[in-house]
DNA sequence: CCTATTTAGTTTAGTTTATAAACAAAATCA
DNA sequence: TGATTTTGTTTATAAACTAAACTAAATAGG
């Protein structure tokens, strides 16, 4: 009985460790998204990060996306390049920049979006009701876990 | 009740989202582990990859580690110069090296592993018995589901 | 009202992790 | 045997960051 419990341990800390790996993996190569050309994994998830409403400044960004403020210039300076963002001064602040999605960014946001919801919608008609409801309350303990 | 579906297939996703988020932080720093100094992600991704039983070649290795055999070749040296691994040359075919964990790599695996089933564990205290055998079936499902 | 400090963002130099291409040496095929 | 394939290394390059030095604007306090 203490065995199986032990087994048990081990081989759900090896489902998700594989999950880990499995998701690493996802999320690390360019990939198309709307109208935009390939974007690498910093660019599509700076652009998820921005967002659709109002604009963000660079610092707010930098938090969000967890890099130092130096990081954000240069991912914003390249996503200008490619027309995904723009860039416009702080009427209230003229230190500040705000940063918001193009047409074309924001068309990027929504193909990324269906990706998600698309891949959700397949996994999710696998699985009952019961058991999608147990799974996302699981995933919610797991994020609140994960958050230490 | 459609509106229902689609806002739960919302919630979901993003939900989803947010735990691949979390993840993708969680393994992005270095951290240390048994007798090593701090280990990069790569570092403890590829003594994990070679794992605790006989040797792995090194084409092996960038098959197992999704990289070229060049990434291999370069992360090795650096696993060598903190000896961690040891390459010793293949009896049966001289072109290729066996990489196998030094007794200080293997204190870094299993503290590594260490850490997993710990996470899991207290996961799972959190847990009845029902919720973790679907959770495990939905990661089993999820994993699948990422292989394509 | 200045000066001193803080805040927002940029620039620069360097690191880590990877790729791709050119290569050398050994094994295998025909 | 000679041509080809396989195994691994080297080298040059790129992406995605950090840390530190910097500029310019805002704010706090004497």
């Amino acid at each position: 009985m203490e065995q199986k419990k032990v087994d048990r341990t081990k081989s759900g800390s090896q489902k998700l460790g594989q999950l880990i790996l499995l998701l690493g993996r996802l999320e690390k190569h360019p990939h198309t998204f709307g109208e935009a050309g390939p974007l690498t994994p910093s660019e599509i998830h700076t652009i998820d990060a921005i967002g659709m409403e109002r604009g963000v400044l660079m610092s707010e960004l930098a938090n969000r996306l967890r890099v130092t403020k130096g990081a954000v210039t240069q991912i914003i300076v390249r996503l200008e390049d490619k027309n995904l963002v723009e860039r416009t001064p702080n009427p209230t602040d003229s230190r500040s920049v705000i940063v918001s999605l193009t047409e074309k960014g924001k068309s990027a946001f929504r193909a990324h979006e269906e990706v998600h919801l698309h891949f959700y919608r397949e996994l999710s008609s696998q699985l009952d009701e019961q058991e999608i409801e147990i799974f996302e309350k699981c995933i919610e303990k797991l994020c609140i876990h994960l958050q230490k």
